[in-house]
DNA sequence: ACTATATGTAAGTTTCCACTTACGGTTAGT
DNA sequence: ACTAACCGTAAGTGGAAACTTACATATAGT
């Protein structure tokens, strides 16, 4: 169940641009906010969200927090995605084959 | 790039409730109403986020509007999830290839 | 034509959240 | 021991957004 706190978390675009700067590699929380247009509290204030959806993982190295990304929150979410993909491509299918002879509205060349 | 809206749709609770409840198959706006703790004008709004950010469709059928899972904009998401998938796996196989002997702190049997 | 049903929209309110500034704590170096 | 660097946390504030009530619109039926 936390694909949802998942969610809420990459709804921001700050929260997104400090995920999608991660997939370049890890890296420490001074590197991040440099670079971004807010202060440097407010990248650790987003980094908790992330580590509490399980989006990132921390590792101290002498002063510093090393951030990277954590795959188990990002294949919870993939996994409750993948339940709506296959639902809606069922359903669609099962609307194609109820309509026998004509293609529907979509006719190619009337 | 319509990812973007499709998270921020999916952030919040009852949209997602209600986009759960269209898993099951299309429903007018009624029918969705009933059994969410909120009025009928809240899930009209939600429906017209969930529409814009191209995960719902909508088709008219007398007086009532059917709605119904649009896979496209799951697509999009699916993709965009997706590129972090694979950097974090590249990343988490080139750190394990990094430590040559032993298997780090999760060693089996000490 | 009139009524009932089903839905979208406008306006207003309240709650929540992202951000900043200020402060405290921990580690490395001299 | 003292200093500097790096970071997390507390408190306060401004703005967005989710919700409700009230109103407008469109279709179906008699």
């Amino acid at each position: 169940m936390a694909y949802k706190s998942a969610l809420a978390a990459l709804a921001d675009p700050t929260r997104r641009q400090v995920f999608e700067r991660l997939r370049r590699g890890p890296s420490p929380v001074g590197r991040l906010a440099s670079g971004l247009p807010v202060s440097r509290p407010a990248v650790s204030q987003h980094l908790k969200v992330l580590k509490e959806a399980g989006l990132v993982r921390e590792e101290q190295d002498g002063t510093r927090r090393i951030y990277r990304i954590d795959p188990r929150g990002l294949g919870q979410l993939r996994a409750w995605l993948d339940q709506f993909w296959e639902s809606a491509l069922d359903a669609f299918k099962a609307e194609v084959e109820k309509e026998p002879g004509a293609g529907g509205k979509g006719e190619k060349r009337p």
